[in-house]
DNA sequence: CAGCTAACTTAGTATGTATGCT
DNA sequence: AGCATACATACTAAGTTAGCTG
């Protein structure tokens, strides 16, 4: 860990250094009293060594480790669930470590305790044959509860929160999409009552109803989550939108030129900032305002809400509706106006793609899907521009060219030149066809900088939406899921049609 | 109704591997 | 072939939700 910045914080440090005293010995203790002075370069040269020898193996040493990889996932990699054979999403025990929350955890440098088989508890059928533990140790339990999905928890040291081996998340299939439609469906039919209701609600007189208003308003427009109140020192300082404090919002009755600004600044879960100005109706601005009124910054803003209530009254309005539901909605919904309106019908399809990719940038803005800017991105940008750059050189050579090609050919009427006229010319266009697709590319790769996409592809959407899409303008289905995508969005492939709606 | 907690569900990062380009 | 980059996936932290308890 001796790279990374966060050795250096003193919170980190300071936990480190209290867990790792309780590791020690007495003689140890009475020895190392200060981190300071404290120096694991050897240890850390030895590591650093382990990994550069692993790279440098050899093409048949690296297969043998695959195929030892590959022995352990059949053997311990599945379970057995209603006679078909499961991949179990994470089957190998978490490791001991340092800990390292996210953001600017109060946590981060424990020590993350070693699991051991006495802590673990098994659940599997009656009768069935489960893992052994290793020898002369025992499970702490075993049991045999079908009214849930895990095969194995224990109960983590950092948190005290219980960890769970469980099986891949169970896509949406055919035949589940029949039987029961998801939320989001459901909510499409009813989202216009409810906004009525809540916008209704603004008026209310009773505080916490309009507070309830207010935070279904925000949670429907701003797709924020829920915002569970947390234990303070025990996470990262973050919020949601129940939680959010009144420091996290400016309003702005008038700002460029806009009225009833609202500027939102918090960190959001993983401590990823969340900054939007967005103009809101006037009626929530009078209430927040309201909502403000002789609080201090660290107050809540919605002081008679929580996601319980909130919760318990979406429950009330729909069947199964809760604040996540709004999320994916909305993302469902803005990928699909998205795409219908940045399809441009005379558009080549590198360029259609780059639209699809806008739209789902979108929904990625919409749910603050962010990443870290990748470590290498300055310098692939500036290849790409490298490339760009001689493509251009080679296309105005390849023009100047076909020019003199012409000229030759001017006077003569032979079929040799004008042969030579018209490759000039298939070369031209080839070069500029790929120049093309090079600065599209360059606009794709600056666009998604900081962006996360494939969280919104992969884990929210529908994806009869995209499927569609292809269908509707010819794109083939591999140009926006690869291979494995392909293989788990088999059915919606199948099913959806190209005026297929959400 | 507050507080607790079990059980999922969502999410970003790290890392190894496949792919595509020159 | 050799490199850069994109992709896949493992990992696990950090959310949400609902149900229980007193």
């Amino acid at each position: 860990m001796l790279d990374h910045e966060y050795t250096t914080k003193d919170i980190f440090r300071k936990n480190f250094f209290k867990d790792w005293r309780k590791e020690m010995t007495s003689e140890e203790k009475a020895k190392i009293t200060d981190l300071k002075k404290c120096n694991f370069t050897e240890m850390s040269e030895y590591f650093k060594g382990l990994s550069e020898a692993r790279k440098a193996m050899t093409k048949e040493q690296k297969l043998k480790i695959k195929e030892e990889n590959e022995r352990l996932l059949q053997e311990y990699g599945f379970c057995i669930m209603d006679n078909h054979r499961e991949r179990i999403a994470n089957f190998r025990i978490e490791p001991p470590g340092l800990f390292r929350g996210r953001g600017d955890h109060p946590k981060m440098g424990m020590l993350k305790r070693r699991i051991r088989p006495q802590d673990i508890i098994i659940n599997c059928s009656k009768n069935s044959k489960h893992p052994e533990p290793p020898p002369g140790t025992k499970w702490k339990e075993v049991r045999h509860d079908n009214k849930v999905t895990w095969l194995v928890s224990w109960t983590e040291n950092i948190q005290g929160s219980i960890k769970y081996i469980m099986l891949n998340p169970i896509h949406m299939t055919c035949l589940t999409i029949n039987m029961c439609p998801p939320l989001v469906f459901l909510l499409k039919k009813c989202v216009d009552r409810i906004r009525a209701q809540y916008r209704e609600d603004w008026k209310s007189k009773e505080m916490r109803v309009r507070q309830r208003a207010v935070a279904i308003y925000f949670i429907d427009k701003l797709a924020l989550r829920a915002g569970n109140e947390k234990e303070e020192g025990e996470t990262a300082d973050t919020v949601g939108c129940c939680s959010l404090r009144v420091e996290h919002i400016k309003l702005y009755p008038e700002n460029e030129g806009q009225e009833y600004v609202v500027e939102f600044d918090f960190l959001g879960k993983d401590s990823i900032r969340y900054y939007n100005k967005v103009p809101v109706e006037k009626r929530v601005f009078k209430n927040l305002q309201l909502f403000m009124e002789n609080k201090e910054p660290d107050d809540d803003l919605f002081d008679r809400l929580n996601t319980s209530v909130l919760n318990k009254h979406l429950q009330e309005l729909m069947d199964g509706l809760s604040a996540k539901v709004f999320r994916t909605y909305n993302a469902s919904i803005t990928l699909q106006q998205q795409l219908k309106e940045l399809t441009n019908e005379d558009e080549n399809i590198p360029a259609k793609i780059l639209s699809y990719n806008r739209a789902n940038r979108a929904v990625a803005i919409l749910c603050n899907h962010q990443r870290a800017p990748p470590k290498t991105f300055e310098k692939s940008m500036q290849n790409l521009q490298a490339k760009i750059d001689a493509k251009r050189d080679q296309l105005a050579n390849a023009k100047r060219d076909l020019k003199a090609a012409k000229a030759d050919a001017k006077g003569l009427r032979d079929d040799k030149s004008k042969k030579t006229v018209e490759t000039k010319r298939k070369a031209v266009q080839r070069i500029e066809e790929q120049l093309m697709k090079l600065e599209v590319q360059a606009t794709d790769r600056e666009e998604n900088k900081q962006i996360a996409l494939g969280t919104s592809k992969l884990n929210y959407l529908d994806p009869r939406i995209s499927v569609a899409w292809c269908k509707k303008w010819g794109i083939p289905i591999e140009k926006i899921y690869n291979k494995t995508q392909r293989e788990k969005f088999a059915w919606a492939i199948d099913m959806a049609e190209k005026d297929f709606e959400f």
